[in-house]
Parts: structure tokens; sequence; C-alpha cells
DNA sequence: ATGAAAAACTGCAACGAGTGTAAAAAATAA
DNA sequence: TTATTTTTTACACTCGTTGCAGTTTTTCAT
């Protein structure tokens, strides 16, 4: 773990980047907020920036990964009695509890929720995001389930359910719903989403 | 129709942007193409591209609008013994049709597919565009089965099977399927995603 | 037709994101 | 310490995008 100087002052300044992102972008907005006065807040030169990060956009993804990483092990940590529906329900109440954890203190998931929903370039970025993230949760749900699906198959249910709560989220979001009418709703839509797959077995 | 001289010269000046466009970005590329360039072969000047287009982007997806009118129709136009399902299905269907449709002559839809599917920042715009589609669409079958689906619902059912299609293709384009493959893809990917609906009535 | 009003087009200046490059600074290994 | 490698920096440049002010084109009423 003792990674040597070099590697714990490229983290630190890591940290300093993606914080004085977060706070400027939700101090005055992501577009307002110029890449100049990250890096100067930083303490970094602009162009150290690009060496982090490859875009503006990709300081408030910076833990996409990570997440990824940990659904991606869920889903190779199946064990033989688990169905297909289970497994992937077993990951939206992970994400949900995430979220509930990370209520508190200063949220970086609540500043991003904000920005993706109302800046339109970040909203594609998300969604580009979020089709990778599928992409790579189809193939370890195929891996999981080599008897039971193709990887087209797999790609079908990951996207249908994804998809169903995404939009029926966003749907909720654009009428002003509340937060619980929200969760309830993304309940309803991983069941919509779900169903054939119990029937079809 | 005759709606004056002015109105025509801007639909002939629109088409000749989009054609500069979509030519210079099939024969160099989308990065690769400057704006100054599109603009000159469409013999405009650079600030006039953007009176007809908010982005470089958006020249790609000028179609966008018109087809997403035609699926909003015919949900519209649903008749009494429509289910859900169905009428999805036959927009699916519609889309294929579409697509074998223009794949004569200079196909559009084609080289947006390539585009979008080797730059990163269109594949997102892409799936932005998608996802206000979907958000319509969803409003429109809500409205369309007033008696069935709550507005949640019918984004969850909309986004249940754009988002299988969207997934499962991507998987199949990620490892070089036929065409034909696809489209098989597709059927089933409508199965996976529509048959919980069937399910759940 | 003619001239005024409205709409569209143009050139220009400016800003910010992002990239290439070469030199300076910092960390590592010897 | 010195030599080597990695990281940071400054600088110059391209390109997309926007604001603005002035010019051209179209419309429309007379």
């Amino acid at each position: 773990m003792a990674e040597g100087l070099r590697e714990r002052k490229k983290q630190r300044t890591r940290q300093a980047l993606i914080q004085a992102a977060m706070r400027l972008f939700e101090e005055k907005g992501f577009e307002e907020t110029t890449l100049a006065e990250i890096a100067a807040e930083a303490d970094v030169s602009t162009r150290t920036f690009f060496s982090y990060f490859a875009s503006k956009e990709d300081v408030l993804f910076y833990d996409a990964g990570a997440r990824l990483e940990g659904a991606l092990a869920r889903l190779s940590a199946r064990r033989p009695g688990d169905t297909v529906a289970d497994l992937l329900l077993q990951l939206i109440d992970d994400s949900i509890g995430q979220a509930i954890a990370g209520a508190g203190t200063f949220d970086a998931a609540a500043v991003r929720a904000r920005l993706v929903l109302t800046v339109p370039s970040l909203q594609a970025r998300a969604l580009h995001v979020l089709l990778d993230s599928q992409l790579m949760l189809a193939k370890a749900l195929h891996e999981a389930f080599r008897d039971r699906l193709t990887l087209s198959e797999a790609g079908a249910t990951v996207g249908a359910l994804i998809g169903a709560i995404m939009v029926a989220v966003m749907t909720d979001v654009d009428e002003n719903r509340s937060v619980e009418e929200i969760m309830a709703t993304v309940r309803r839509a991983g069941e919509i989403a779900l169903a054939g797959l119990r029937a079809l077995g």
C-alpha cells in the first residue's frame, strides 16, 4: 500500500481537484465554473488538470469506476441458488442504500444529481457512463449465468431493468414528485422490467 | 404550404448545412471536420450555422424531431383493441422498416450509426436525445392508456423496452455480430422487456 | 414601385475547453 | 551527490460557441 511519495502526492492532487471542482460546481454552477478556477483552487496549473481528468465533465463522475467495480463483484459472487431477478434487484437495493447512507455530510451524490438533472451536457455524459456500466454488467451477468443467458439476453435484461428505472424516475422528476414517491417508482419499475424474466424463467 | 420566399430559403440553407455536414463527416470524420468547413461548403458564414443548429453535434440528429413525431402519432392513434405491448412492438417494427427503407442511396442513418458508435461525444448526445424521446413516448403512452398505466408505469414500460433493445444491440455490436443477428436480438430483447407486461396484464 | 419594418446574415472580438511541446521542478534510484 | 524518470508548468495554438453591431434581404403597407 505504501506506494511511495510520488503516488501519495498524486492521490492528494486528485482529491484536491475533485473537492475544488465539486465545491465550485455547487457554489456557482457547472458552466459558470471555469477550469482555471478549479486548477487555481487545487493549486495546480490548468494544464495539469488534464493529466488527471480527460475533461471538465469527468471530474463529476470520479467514482463511477469504483461503483461499477462493486456491482460487478456482487454479480460474480452469485451463489448457486440465486435467480437472475434476485441478484439484479439486490444491486438496485445496494445503490439505494449507498445513496441514503451518503445523505449526511457534504453529499457529492446530491450535488451530482442536481447538476446532471439541470445541465444537458452532464446529462448526456451521465447517460454515456451509464451505458458503459450496463455493458459491463451485462457481461458479468452473462458470466454468472452462462447456463441460462446468452450475452445478448443478459444485455436485454440489464437494459430493461436500468432503462425502466431511469425513465420512470425521470418522469417522476419532471412531475416534481417527492423522494418517497420516486423510491416507490423505482420498486415498481423494477417489477415491471423483471416480471417478464420470472415469467420466461 | 407556400410559406413565402423567406421560409423556402431557410429550408434550403438548412438542407445545405445538413448535406454539407453529413458529407464531410462521412469523408473525414466528425472531429476532423471543422465548423468553418461545413459553413463554407454550405456557403454561409460560420456564425449563421448557429442560427440553424445549436451545436455541431446537433446537425447529425436533424431528423430526430420528425421521427419522434411519427412515433407519437402512432401512439395517439391507438385503437380500442390494442394492447400496450402490441402498440409498442409496432413502433419497433416501424423503426426497423424505416432503417431498411433507407438502406439504398446515400444513407444518412448509416453514417450516423457509424459515427455514434465511434465518437464518444456523439454517443452521449444520442443517448440524451433518446432519453428525451422516451420521456415523450412515456407521456403519450400514458395518454393512450389512461385507464391502465400511470405516467411512471408508462415510463418504466418505455424505458424497459428501449433500454433492453439498446443494451442488447450494443453488446452485439461489441461482438461484431452481423446485421441479421442484431435484428434477431432486437426481437428477443423486445420479448424479454415486454413479457412482464403481458404477465402483469 | 417605394420606403419602412422585420428578419436573416455577416464579420469581428472574445471566452473557455482542450492539446502539443519543450523547458523546469520534483521524486527516485544509484 | 548525480543521473534518470516522472510530473508539472508555461506558452502558443486550434476550435466551438456566444455577444454585438452593422449590413443585406425579405416582407408588407401604401
